[in-house]
DNA sequence: GGGAATATTCCC
DNA sequence: GGGAATATTCCC
């Protein structure tokens, strides 16, 4: 039978560079991330890094392959899923263990994302410009800061 | 594509009767364990029943078109998985979220079990006969305490 | 072996 | 939404 996982090895990555936008540092454009850790380059093997939560989402909504299913908004700071069903079937095995939908979500509300039932899609938050430099975490919990909560 | 897991759902077989000798009730056959509570009817939706990790391996190890891989011993008290390599990558994922063989060994470690290589298997240590009642976790437990501890 | 971090599920 | 239980991984 020989059956093999579709999931991604998440613990390898994060020390190489199979995170798509993980390693541009572009500097001059944390302008509001001023009191945040900059950006390190990933070379060691102890790094943290970003949760591996955070960057498989990253990778799943950056994939522009599957755009018709989740993408990026015009104004990069949040993705829309156009298709829950195709997401929670077909995508969520490929970056992680499970096919539901809530318990995305509920990752999601750990790191105080909201989301929102619009006519044609769930629209969930999340800051794309933030998430291309390797405080994900903090920029993540920065945003959401101000942006997301007592929505 | 429609990528469906081959793992079993865990929370809902634990009211129904999908584990396989889990509704047998055998009196007469409890003389050692007097002390625990009696297996009780599975009708309750509220029924708290063993832990999932431990039916689910009751399972694996029971199913005989698998005992070239995972079967009792003749005095039914251990198992041996015969073929690591195979149970790791075969038959884990049946049951479970991954296909690590360390992983298996974690959560039975949380259950008091300890493992031993042997020069062709890896011997396992449970209780078959105390498996199918309904106290799975308090006979285990019971079980690990007179005969794991210590080894 | 087992502590701790993270992931997944259940339930309020 | 998020607390809590259980599962999975990493690391000592």
């Amino acid at each position: 039978m020989n059956y093999l996982y579709p999931v991604k090895e998440e613990y390898w990555e994060q020390a190489s560079s199979s995170s798509s936008s993980m390693n541009h540092v572009e500097s001059g454009d944390d302008s509001s991330m001023g009191h945040l850790i900059p950006p390190q380059p990933m070379n060691g093997l102890h790094e943290a890094g970003p949760p591996p939560f955070l960057t498989k989402t990253f990778d799943a909504v950056d994939d522009p392959t599957t755009n018709h299913i989740v993408s990026w908004t015009i104004n990069g700071a949040t993705f829309v899923v156009w298709d829950p069903h195709d997401f929670s079937v077909t995508l969520l095995p490929r970056y992680f263990k499970h096919n539901n939908f809530s318990s995305f979500v509920r990752q999601l509300n750990t790191y105080s994302c909201r989301f929102w039932i619009s006519p044609n899609s769930y629209l969930l938050l999340m800051l794309k410009n933030s998430l291309k430099n390797s405080n994900l975490a903090s920029c993540l919990t920065t945003f959401s800061n101000y942006y997301c909560n007592g929505n």
